[in-house]
DNA sequence: CGTTTATTTGAAAACGCTCAAGCTCTGTGG
DNA sequence: CCACAGAGCTTGAGCGTTTTCAAATAAACG
């Protein structure tokens, strides 16, 4: 692919432009619609992905029981941890929106990861930050209940989009359910049960109209929301 | 510190003699009884830790709530995503025996992964490989439930441990609770429903009567348990 | 407009937690 | 050797949260 769109994107800044120009050259950017699984959970991966544009959900599934880890926006880097432990992916990559990925293949990253001390230090920096957004979802799940979950996420996505008087929802109902870790049917009533504290859906578009309120159920701590400065 | 002990390290694996000495230098090993803070929540880190003896506790604490994220046992690597993103610690480190680490300044290692290309990528191996070992375990924290936690618990600790008749646990119930994602007195029900299922506690001594009644509830999948290959 | 998909609602059950009390094991000092 | 204290673990009852199953409603799409 050309080298002019891999340049933009934060894993190559600062990197060698030969060592891009390598990996651009086997690398592509190619479309999906929405509903595509770009990794499947227990096989080796074959691609690095970048998102440049649309929505993905990091999910795994077992045995009929399924929950989401994680759902990545522009300009996200999949299976890092994979392509680089070379080994099987853990949780299933899928679009849930039309998008635009990068797809790098995992022997060409492995393969510069040894050639090129900047680029190995960029993948370091994203690994390390991914790790870290897994130990915020994991205390998030075992330190706060549903309401604490949604209101939180609220607060984090309404600060993101401006902090105005409401935001849109970028995804349906089921997949934000997933990433809070709990049925549709339960994200329903705790909906429900949040529009007197300071939330309200209409469609996608959530309405904050009482933050404080929400604060106080959320209690937004920095171990657990990105968007919180200690 | 003598560069002897922290080359055997695998961190320091075919890592350049002179960055060896050069991180040596400012570190060093350091004895701890059990019950020792080794890194607070909520504040940079200061030290990259590894654990050479004993056993080391991550967990997260909250507003009363607390849960367990890990438990490490030599040679283990403790804080590199705090180091490596220079941002506050997400999860407390704290001993639960008498440990021994070696404890090397952050500014160091960061210093280090810039200047040296294959130290960077023995760091980028351990980060990815913990990243995963977070994913692993919300994983299992979302798609199991407490007995099939516990079954699957015992199973990995019995092949690790080698298969025989049983094996030793090597810290207190209340820390596998901890691990288990359970209370204390959850962990004491679920012990007690598993008697009959092939699973018999008997002070710190684990004996898998019936590894294969255990198989059947646990349900082992390579995309939760370590010790699962395929 | 009709068919599919998403969301809501209700009732019952499963699961895990809290609180309280009792038990067991261990080590200490008399 | 015994009494006792303390920690760790177990047991029971009651409660709260979340899930499941079933059905109704609303929304989306061709």
């Amino acid at each position: 692919m050309d080298t002019g769109t891999i340049k933009q994107i934060d894993l190559f800044r600062s990197v060698d432009p030969s060592t891009v120009e390598t990996i651009a050259a086997p690398s592509f950017l190619q479309n999906f619609p929405s509903n595509v699984v770009l990794a499947r959970q227990g096989v080796p991966a074959d691609f690095l992905f970048v998102l440049m544009d649309g929505m993905v959900e990091i999910r795994t599934e077992i045995a009929e029981r399924q929950h989401t880890l994680g759902i990545l926006e522009p300009t996200s880097v999949l299976m890092a941890d994979a392509v680089v432990t070379d080994d099987i992916v853990l949780a299933e990559c899928r679009t849930i929106a039309v998008s635009r990925l990068v797809m790098i293949p995992a022997a060409i990253v492995r393969w510069a990861m040894e050639r090129d001390a900047v680029f190995c230090r960029r993948l370091l920096s994203i690994t390390a930050e991914t790790s870290r957004t897994y130990m915020r979802q994991l205390n998030g799940q075992k330190l706060r209940n549903g309401i604490e979950r949604l209101a939180a996420w609220a607060l984090d996505e309404w600060k993101v989009q401006g902090e105005g008087e409401a935001f849109e929802m970028r995804h349906s109902k089921r997949v934000l359910a997933n990433l809070l870790g709990m049925t549709p049917e339960n994200l329903s009533r705790t909906l429900a049960g949040l529009e007197d504290s300071g939330l309200r859906f209409s469609g996608r578009r959530v309405e904050v109209w009482n933050p404080d309120r929400l604060r106080s159920i959320a209690d937004l701590d920095p171990l657990i929301d990105r968007s919180v400065r200690g």
